[in-house]
DNA sequence: TCGCCGATGTTCT
DNA sequence: GAACATCGGCGAT
């Protein structure tokens, strides 16, 4: 068990990605709560572990509780928590946040005033909190990191397929706070049997 | 409100 | 050389 948060990061992606809704998660004092995630793990088409180690996605097999990231479409970072125990490689990525902390900040980084527009999303998220590749590989338990503990009421979840991949598109791994207002996209509606 | 499209750079084949 | 875990602007509805 590596305890974080109060969230087993030794757990399998999707667990870790239910249980780290409502955890606040904060770079140099700024974030705030996640309301949105996604699980990705080894054996899924759609990880970047998929085809082994690269020099990229090496801290998803290290130690569980790392950050791994990513630039995306060459001109966004995205955040990832490492999960499972050493050489698994498998992750969470951190798709939005409630902000919380240092809004003036997010605010000026993001170039928008709007609160729904500061961290609903991959991208934005990490351009809210300053995220850059040097952070990849840092662990999330120490500076410039910090994790805290979600409140006692954990919420009910939307779970839903993931966002913008194009393999095992059907994999119900993306996991959101039902009535949040801070989500990247709606979540489909359950289909009618 | 929705959907299309371009920007832009790294990673891996 | 293709693919890509995205975003914002634009035009159509």
């Amino acid at each position: 068990m590596y305890p974080l948060a109060g969230i087993d990061f030794e757990a399998p992606s999707h667990a870790v990605a239910q249980q780290l809704i409502g955890v606040t998660v904060l770079v140099d004092g700024v974030g705030g709560r996640i309301v949105e995630t996604e699980a990705y793990d080894r054996d899924d088409p759609a990880s970047h572990t998929f085809n082994g180690p690269t020099a990229r996605n090496a801290p998803m097999f290290g130690p569980p509780g790392v950050a791994y990231v990513y630039r995306s479409y060459g001109m966004h970072w995205c955040l990832n928590f490492s999960c499972r125990e050493v050489g698994h490689g498998a992750g969470v990525l951190i798709r939005a946040l409630e902000p919380t902390e240092g809004i003036a900040h997010m605010r000026a980084r993001r170039g928008t005033d709007d609160l729904r527009l500061l961290c609903s999303g991959p991208g934005r998220l990490a351009q809210a909190l300053a995220i850059d590749g040097t952070l990849s590989g840092r662990p999330l338990a120490v500076a410039p990191f910090a994790l805290l503990p979600r409140g006692a009421a954990a919420g009910e979840l939307h779970v839903g397929p993931r966002i913008g991949i194009s393999k095992a598109v059907e994999v119900p791994w993306r996991f959101g706070e039902k009535g949040s207002r801070f989500l990247s996209r709606a979540f489909p509606a359950v289909r009618r049997p």
